[in-house]
DNA sequence: TTAGTAATCGAACATAATGTCAGGAAATGT
DNA sequence: ACATTTCCTGACATTATGTTCGATTACTAA
């Protein structure tokens, strides 16, 4: 990538990062964006139609990274031994990950929600859920599977903010045990 | 009051309620909603600071009703007896008037989540659930009380998003059941 | 090193939404 | 019928978004 445009998307970004850990989302103007990271209005443009597209960019690029390992793993690992097994080694996985990118989780988060990342972070949550509840015997249970699975994945988040919001004081084992304690029961 | 402002308000509300069953709430302008409701944007402005004050002023007008005589009951009866029993029946309540309020919920929930709808919610939700964890003998359980809170507030929405979702096909008592199960395990 | 390519800049412009204000009209209730 | 309250129209200021274009600068590959 030519270094020019790799500097001004590192300028975007760490300008984006720094104000979504100082004011909500929606607060947040272009012009913020331009202004802090020098960069001018039509070369923003030139790389994001809107603030939104930045906003999923970054979280791409995030759960590239908690989740690629954890993807990586997902493959080459045959899970019908030992599924539970498995799921919690995850888990683990992933929460240790995320402890990785602070940063952004903790300014992403810590926020009045945002619909945009959350919905993003959902579906990849979701993948883990799916493939595990379709799979593991799990006993007699008159929660329609349907909901079960929208539990776990939101229990997922409720667990990760307040692990964010403790300032990561369990370790990502710890914090694992209580995620898969409230969705197991 | 004033008939005229009677009329204006409803017609506001009206229009509000229309407009969200159609698009997202980032997507209606003021603008939209004078157009739908006739009224004149100074008029608009006489009465709502924004469009976010005009949805929490819906949002309470809701709650007022799904709550009202869940709030009473509280208030009258003594809940050390059977704090279970009492529990359970106040949920079911709730999802009673829910079902009641069909469209409202429906447009609003249906849409991409609304932080400050579902913010509301939740203190409302909390309600009930901190005034049952704080005195109801739990099993022991190693999962924090706060994060135990949090979970039940979530599952609540999650609970309630399913079965608004699946176009209220459950009763308000097996909705009930399956919230409850979903928290207690 | 140089020639060509690609990205950036700055400034101007169009558009659209927000929010404010003043003066006149209409409904209200007493 | 009169004083009050509320509403309406229309104009205006402000702010943010998004586009365009020519000039300038930085990069790359030959």
């Amino acid at each position: 990538m030519d270094k020019r445009e790799e500097k001004t998307l590192k300028a975007i970004n760490e300008a984006f990062t720094t104000l979504i850990n100082n004011k909500d989302y929606d607060d947040i103007t272009i012009q913020d964006i331009l202004d802090l990271s020098k960069v001018s209005r039509s070369t923003f443009y030139a790389h994001y139609k809107t603030k939104d597209e930045l906003l999923l960019s970054i979280s791409n690029h995030i759960f590239q990274h908690v989740f690629s390992k954890s993807l990586q793993e997902e493959k080459t690992h045959d899970f019908s031994k030992d599924l539970f097994y498995d799921y919690k080694h995850l888990i683990v996985h992933i929460f240790y990950h995320v402890r990785d990118e602070k940063e952004l989780f903790k300014g992403i988060l810590s926020n009045k929600v945002n619909a945009l990342f959350l919905n993003e972070f959902r579906t990849h949550i979701a993948r883990f859920v799916s493939s595990y509840m379709n799979n593991y015997p799990i006993r007699v249970d008159f929660i329609p599977l349907e909901l079960r699975k929208s539990l776990a994945v939101e229990n997922f988040i409720v667990v990760l903010k307040y692990w964010v919001n403790d300032g990561y004081k369990e370790t990502p084992e710890e914090i694992s045990d209580y995620y898969i304690k409230s969705v197991i029961g």
